[in-house]
DNA sequence: GAACGAATGTTCGTATTTGTTCGTTTTTGA
DNA sequence: TCAAAAACGAACAAATACGAACATTCGTTC
């Protein structure tokens, strides 16, 4: 579905040399600079290659474009929210991590950990957590969906529930004023949940844009939870509610 | 997600070569140091490189040294081997495909495929197909080992049984004179027997070295084998053995 | 042949990248 | 252990690439 035939062949040529270049391609088909932006925004905005500075490469690896945006979106709040959260998970603890940009920050936070057991349905926090050598990785099983590298699918859930964490480190979609954790996705929640049965701890990391966005479906309420990690200011209520419940909350 | 053509090359070097200095990149590249070491910086952050003194290692990452000298072992003769295997997995199929550097090699030839259903306890496997997007890709949890990127436990063969594959891709350790398929681990190989429980027809890739080698535990006999993809000559007993058992031999 | 739309070219303000400089940190070798 | 050399990162300026808006060209349709 390529809207021009300039654009197959650059595809093409892309595969085939693995890099475009912009001022190359407007030399190729004796067109300006402009055009060949456009169509390699175009391409890119499909997913077909992955624009640079210059030109353009194959994408590259698991997680589509749209995730590798929300990854880069508040990308300094999301690291210091991680900082503060792996500094309270000593050495040595069993932790699980789902599936969410924050909680991969989380997951390069603990890079310098030891003896950590983190169980994932993440295959990104796997993969990033695989440098650190002294901790212990188990993926659950799934279908692996590309849109945000998550494994998913009913069996998940049921792995959780076999084991026993010192720590959930969870993020999620959104938290509303009621103090209600929220997420898009209904396995998700499932898997979510089993693992905040199954720990001594539960932490949620979620930035402040977590509380101006909505969800359909409810994993659970603040109050469930031992630690609030974010980067903004709470609605007043909200912090009452969760002096009320015992929920600490950590504002880096 | 790189930000320029550089980082792309940089990436492919430092895994070819298992280093990369400043001053050569610079050199290379024919820019400053400087703007090699802010490449070097935001791969680095990213996790894809381990920042030293001078230059960039690539990290301790999922998979260690000498899982990748054996990859790199008689490389040719196993990419001739994939491809052959590939080509006789027609679109639209279901496929296992276990631990190996030989498997893994037959991943990268069906980047090209459609419609694939893949079920893995190989993280590489799995980390290769999902650039081809047609393909889903379903992972066996379990533990990571590192020593080869395999998911590895008690569950895995559980959750292998629950399908029913058109095709299992399997590597072995060795495979003996008597036409016994051979493996040191004894969990890979409660896999491999489930998977070829589960399967309609059984292809089997193994280089010329798997019949010089040894290993302690049996998974099968050839004879329960469809195809046998090998790139070598087969002792003279065994080729009529095979025939007499209706295994196919493809020599590449 | 006039009206239209799609593709491309042109212009211009903005964003990103790169080179340069300089003070600090790390490595090396005595 | 100490001093010189090398490497490093931060800050700023220059060069380059970028995208949006508008103009132009060319083929179609009525």
């Amino acid at each position: 579905m390529v809207s021009n035939f300039r654009q197959q062949e650059i595809l093409e040529l892309a595969r085939k040399e693995g890099k475009v270049t912009v001022d190359g391609l407007a030399e190729i088909y004796d067109v300006t600079v402009q055009t060949i932006r456009r169509d390699l925004s175009e391409l890119a905005e499909t997913g077909r290659l992955e624009r640079v500075h210059g030109g353009a490469v194959i994408p590259s690896g698991v997680v589509n474009i749209v995730y590798n945006e929300r990854r880069r979106l508040n990308e300094d709040g999301k690291r210091a929210i991680a900082a503060a959260c792996a500094a309270s998970i000593p050495d040595g603890a069993s932790v699980f991590m789902n599936i969410g940009t924050t909680t991969e920050a989380v997951a390069r936070e603990l890079l310098d950990h030891e003896n950590l057991l983190v169980v994932t349905n993440n295959l990104n926090i796997a993969n990033t957590l695989a440098a650190n050598h002294s901790c212990e990785i188990i993926l659950t099983g799934g279908v692996l969906r590309r849109a945000d590298g998550g494994l998913v699918g009913g069996l998940t859930a049921e792995m959780v529930k076999q084991f026993k964490f010192d720590f959930s480190v969870l993020g999620c979609s959104a938290i509303d004023e009621d103090g209600d954790l929220l997420d898009f996705d209904g396995q998700e929640i499932l898997v979510s949940r089993s693992a905040i049965q199954r720990s001594r701890n539960i932490m949620v990391v979620a930035d402040h844009h977590k509380f101006q966005r909505k969800a359909p479906l409810t994993i659970c309420s603040l109050a469930d939870v031992t630690v609030l990690f974010t980067d903004g200011a709470l609605p007043d209520k909200l912090v009452g509610d969760c002096q009320k419940w015992g929920t600490d909350i950590v504002n880096v």
